[in-house]
RNA sequence: GGCGGCAUGGCCAAGUGGACUAAGGCAGCGGAUUGCAAAUCCGUUAUCCAGGGUUCGAAUCCCUGUGCCGCCUCCA
């Protein structure tokens, strides 16, 4: 079984081959932090964390670079906008690096919570301004660059295949073009590598070409190809950005290396929210702080995981409850195989079990070597949940050897290829049990108390403890062996 | 105007030429289990937007139509 990736620069899939045998190197455009992560985030990072963690399980050796941008990043229209990050600093009154701080902080927690594996390298657009210089300076003398009023451009009617990512060709653009004119320009679609700084402006540097800033698409260029290569494995981003963002790394890179850039390009797809796209010019989008208030992040996670990445997700409080329910029931099931590990012991059965696991393993790798189909690798672990809650229902004794197998499976693909299944998952406090224990005390009396009252038959008051306790969202399941109880 | 994508059961969503008599989840219905529940299990609910074509064979390829959506301005 071999792995496929969808390719946006040959529009096809193709077997993927790392240009060093057992090492992968990958660059997914990171965030511009400026404001508090939203769904979108979620969607794009929990994709290309799945892209990482897969690639980890295969074996290979993986150097995952996500780069954060702090400065260039221009509101409006790419080159005649204000800094998005210093637009923000001023609203809020603090130093713009004090606002990347902060939000890069929201950044990582959220991404934490959902389980996101952090990069390797987090390289910071601003840490690397003497190596956007450099870059800009070799695209001058090689003639594909010009200066221009102190800014300086890419000449993109020097590049005879530009476009050749997004499938654009420049005649085209032209007539369509809703930017209105840059007099510094050569050609409309030439785009900025390095602008000049007005006074107005806090973040700049010196520059050959005067006082500036760099272009929003020179660090996504000059950060992978210092930590990756002049030519990588894969480069990751969202859809929206295959033109221009994309386009204009390919142009730049290959125009200075004269080699290619990245080999296999891959694009997540956007969210939606309630049918509507959600962008935050619109004012419709969702935080993830706010989105963690109503759902877990776990929940959130698998609702991105069950739609393949290449495709639109529409982000709604029922299509959210749905996935929550649904990851409910995988949970029960590890709930319950964890409980049971706990009585039993002996080693029968095991080696039919490794057959059935080694079948789901081949299934579930056959689903993520598909250009990494979470939504069937999915499919694999519920069926696999429906044959392990049979198990577990019969009265027959299950030997500690088949519970435990089947538990490490579920860690194995639930959790280090997924990320959805935790050490603690299936237990009633996943955050700090021993901060429970007085009411988790309080719970088993009511228990025993009950247990008496079901003993003399007196239902309706055994009935009515259940009750209370569910409105108080303790879930009470009386079981062959014993009273179970968890938190709803 | 240019480029690209999508249309699968009540909802979400895999599958992109032959083991599809179409995964999986949510919701519903019937049954098992339970004192009643919960959890779980079993059964049940589709011929794949419409029309035409290619093929021994199509949800899957081609054409036409309809309807959505994205990009071409910042956005993951």
């Amino acid at each position: 079984m071999t792995l496929k990736i969808y390719n946006t620069l040959t529009r096809q899939k193709e077997i993927f081959v790392p240009i060093e045998d057992g090492r992968v190197g990958i660059y997914v455009c990171g965030p511009t932090v400026y404001d508090h992560p939203h769904i979108g985030h979620a969607k794009s990072y929990v994709s290309f964390d799945i892209v990482v963690r897969y690639l980890r399980h295969l074996g290979y050796k993986v150097r995952y670079v996500q780069n954060i941008t702090d400065v260039g990043h221009l509101t409006d229209n790419a080159d005649a906008g204000e800094d998005k990050i210093e637009k923000r600093a001023k609203l809020e009154k603090v130093e713009p690096m004090e606002l990347v701080e902060m939000y890069m902080r929201s950044y990582y927690e959220d991404m934490d919570a959902l389980n996101n594996l952090r990069a390797d390298i987090s390289p910071r657009a601003t840490g690397h301004i003497p190596e956007q210089i450099d870059l800009v300076s070799a695209l001058i003398d090689k003639g594909f660059a010009y200066e221009s009023n102190q800014s300086v451009y890419f000449n993109v009617s020097k590049l005879k295949d530009y476009g050749k990512l997004s499938g654009r060709k420049l005649e085209e653009q032209e007539s369509g073009a809703r930017i209105e004119i840059n007099p510094e320009k050569k050609h409309p679609a030439d785009f900025a590598l390095w602008k000049k700084a007005g006074p107005e402006h806090i973040m700049k540097w010196n520059s050959p070409w005067g006082v500036g800033f760099p272009g929003w698409h020179l660090e996504c260029s000059v950060m992978s190809m210092k930590y990756l290569g002049e030519t990588f494995d894969i480069h990751g981003g969202g859809i929206e950005n295959v033109f221009p963002h994309h386009e204009c790394e390919i142009a730049q890179s290959e125009t200075a290396n004269e080699r290619p850039f990245a080999r296999y390009w891959m694009h997540n797809n956007m969210v939606t929210v309630d049918g509507q796209k959600m962008g935050k010019s619109l004012g419709n989008f969702v935080t993830l702080k706010d989105a963690f208030k109503k759902f877990s992040p776990l929940t959130i996670r698998f609702f991105v995981l069950n739609t393949h990445y290449s495709s639109p997700i529409n982000y709604s409080d029922g299509a959210l409850e749905a996935a929550d329910t649904g990851l409910e029931r995988l949970f029960n099931t590890i709930r319950s195989l964890r409980e049971r590990m706990e009585s039993s012991s002996g080693t029968e059965g095991l080696e039919t079990w490794k057959a059935k696991l080694e079948s789901y393993k081949n299934d579930f790798e056959g689903a993520m070597n598909e250009d990494f189909n979470t939504a069937e690798a999915l499919a694999v672990l519920f069926n696999l949940s429906k044959e392990v809650n049979s198990l577990l229902n019969k009265e027959d004794v299950v030997s500690k050897g088949v519970l435990t197998e089947i538990d490490s499976f579920y860690r194995a693909y639930g959790g280090n290829v997924l990320g959805i299944i935790t050490e603690n998952t299936g237990q009633y406090d996943p955050e700090g049990a021993d901060t429970y224990k007085i009411e988790d005390d309080l719970i088993k009396a009511l228990i025993e108390t009950r247990n008496e009252l079901r003993a003399s038959k007196q239902w309706e008051l055994a009935d009515k403890v259940r009750d209370r306790l569910s409105e108080l969202g303790i879930i009470i399941e009386d079981k062959k062996e014993k009273v179970a109880w968890r938190k709803k």
